[in-house]
DNA sequence: CGGAGTTTTGAGACTGGTCAAAGCATGTGG
DNA sequence: CCACATGCTTTGACCAGTCTCAAAACTCCG
């Protein structure tokens, strides 16, 4: 059941709601709950979902994930002001989180993939401090604040997950703070072009030829970084022959030439006393990925795993597709 | 009881225990517990703060803090990498958070100081993943790890509490991350400024005097610049009247003219729909100050709410000393 | 085919970085 | 109490990287 690929993306089928919102009756609860754990039990994100009651711990009482929602290229998911209901796995499509200034001047926070968790950030706080915008047309699973709160104090295994995003999401934005204080506008560059590279990767997703769903002027903002200066950037690296770019397509040429320019500029500190090792971990997000240095893309151990377990679901991996978009 | 106010410094009393580490046995631990009690109902941080039973929940079992540790100028209370222990509550002095990379490049992702938070960023993550290094004679009470992830699955009001923690974190974040990418040098500095200003306002402190507890390479590598621009822009600043500059000693002549500069440099975009209210929410650490525009400092009323209360414990608010720095 | 939005490329301006040297404050030891 | 070392700050001169403005090319879509 491919999901948001190419000309099936439209008319792909729903088992949860098509409005969007959550059936209140105790039928529709039924029929909610049971197609809730058929579609779960086929997601490949089940593993390691907030959504997905945890392994080791008796069933969650309450379902976490109450509906879906599909999203369209350019809508709002959430905005920021907005009270806080809950919390989005993305299950296909592609986001980016924004926040403003009070003179208007935007920021991007982070893109979203399938996988990431969307509003995990505001679970804390009564409202949302970003808007949620889709880059394309995308599907999100909704995990109410007030369900994954309460079952997060039954379960200790959820509470551990849900401070474990925030966790992730803090250090992610250290290394994004430490890219935007540190390093060149070369640097930001290619740090953000590894960093898709390995999280379509973590996908089961080609790594090493991916489309960019979001414009120039929307990596630059994100990088600290003015529009042509990016593209002047992807221009030159295409010139020395390090990466192909044809507008938004992109193919790595030469990864290792490309961890090169960037020298160390991997944000995380755990293994900095031991300067021999390479960490590969994802500098702009951390997706969990260790490796060593001598496979270049040792991310390939989580992946496989993810791609193993996709593939015996008969779940095809979403891939953006510039068409789509 | 005056902390680390002048020569009192090096000899003020500690009623917990003075090894810095927990006392285990049976005895100890009451007296330990009554101690605690007894210094915790004459914290001026009492109010707010994560070790303290919150007023609408039952009594927590486990007492949260546990001990109470001072920390020196230039010692590390916790290094990157480390397993996560505890959580620390800044009773006195100032710290630096500082993340690396793996090629050295340190990036200081935030200064505290009392009152705030250190630590609360790795409590999902095994490992911490910054260094927090006493940027002078400093105290802290310690809540171990496991203690409050039990006590917040006990107490509602806890997990809030423990995650309102977290978002402010990654809200703050994101206002930084906003000031390095979009801003230029001089406003990065002035709101660095205003910042600094507005959360010595919420302790008490003198806010429109002040000494900076941390150099300009600290400043700037903060802010992502370099220390030669820090100092050229209090420079000018001093030149121009808007605030005056001796060494690390700040006096703000002109705070309206500051804001001015950093126009609505305020990272948080609850209100940019109501472009008519100026926030003075701080814009490098969210901390819960909402103020009208027409008195310039409208944190007051959170700030007399804590001087007030610190009067009635017979507190001194402790205030940053060049000399003892 | 035409139009809107996006991307590329160029030329020139300017901010902030680099390098260097002098000034200052603090602390130590004679 | 002074001399000296150390570390921090200030200031200047110069330069590089990035931004700004502008125009043309390209892509996607109706």
């Amino acid at each position: 059941m491919p999901f948001l690929n190419g000309t099936s993306a439209c008319s792909s089928d729903f088992p949860l709601l098509r409005t969007g919102r959550r059936v209140s009756n105790e039928n529709g609860e039924t029929a909610l709950r049971a197609a809730q754990r058929r579609t779960c039990e086929l997601c490949k994100f089940r593993e390691g979902c907030l959504g997905h009651p945890l392994p080791d711990e008796r069933q969650i009482a309450t379902p976490l994930i109450t509906y879906r929602r599909r999203v369209n290229k350019g809508e709002v998911l959430y905005r920021s002001g907005a009270k806080c209901e809950a919390v989005y796995k993305v299950r296909a499509g592609f986001f980016k989180t924004m926040m403003f200034s009070e003179d208007g001047v935007g920021q991007i926070t982070g893109f979203q993939m399938p996988g990431d968790l969307l509003g995990i950030d505001c679970i804390g706080c009564g409202k949302s401090r970003c808007d949620a915008i889709a880059l394309s047309q995308s599907e999100v699973c909704a995990i109410p604040c007030g369900n994954l709160l309460r079952s997060s104090r039954d379960s200790e295994a959820l509470q551990a997950h849900v401070l474990s995003s925030l966790c992730d999401q803090i250090g992610s934005n250290h290394g994004v703070m430490l890219l935007l204080g540190n390093r060149s506008a070369e640097e930001r560059v290619v740090a953000f072009v590894i960093n898709l590279s390995e999280r379509f990767l973590a996908l089961g997703s080609p790594w090493s030829e991916f489309q960019l769903w979001m414009t120039r002027a929307e990596i630059g903002n994100f990088l600290g970084l003015k529009l042509e200066t990016v593209s002047r950037i992807f221009s030159k690296l295409d010139e020395q022959g390090l990466i192909a770019v044809r507008g938004r397509h992109i193919q790595i040429r030469q990864f290792d030439a490309l961890r090169k320019l960037i020298g160390g500029a991997d944000y995380h500190a755990d293994e900095r006393r031991s300067r021999g090792r390479a960490s590969l971990r994802s500098p702009l997000v951390d997706s969990k990925i260790e490796s060593p240095d001598h496979e270049p893309y040792a991310a390939l151990r989580l992946a496989k795993r993810i791609i193993e377990h996709a593939a015996a679901m008969g779940d095809d991996i979403s891939t953006p597709s510039q068409a789509s978009v």
